[in-house]
DNA sequence: CCTGGGGCAGCCG
DNA sequence: ACGGCTGCCCCAG
């Protein structure tokens, strides 16, 4: 499947992505921590840009610290659109982490 | 609100 | 193998 041919760091944080549900949402930096790096946020990042199935793989649900969503490979637009869809508001760009913040 | 500096896996020469 | 970039970032100032 698509955990193959991957780094062993890159398929780590692609099973953390998995385990957030539907309608909540994790930052990069709390991927890190809960990699064992919480310093590696900036590689996190990098990890999902270049991840193979944006579609399997439910990036979106990653966003920024600051509560920005943050970028996104097929344009941040279209992961505002997908996270409503799924439930949660987005305004400005932004998202209330108090409220749809998963935690590991 | 903007800015600089820090930090790290991957990629490329 | 080595060193210098480059980002779906973070945070203090």
């Amino acid at each position: 499947m698509f955990l193959d041919d991957m780094t062993e760091f890159q398929s780590s944080v692609i099973k953390l992505v998995l385990k957030v549900p539907r309608g909540k949402v994790t930052t990069y930096k709390e991927l890190a921590i809960a990699l064992g790096r919480p310093r590696a946020y900036r590689a996190v990042a990098n990890a999902l840009a270049k991840n193979p199935h944006p579609i399997k793989i439910p990036c979106h649900r990653i966003v920024r610290s600051d509560s920005e969503i943050g970028g996104y490979q097929l344009g941040t637009i279209r992961k505002a659109k997908l996270l409503v869809e799924e439930g949660v508001e987005v305004r400005n760009k932004k998202v209330d982490l108090a409220k749809y913040m998963f935690h590991f």
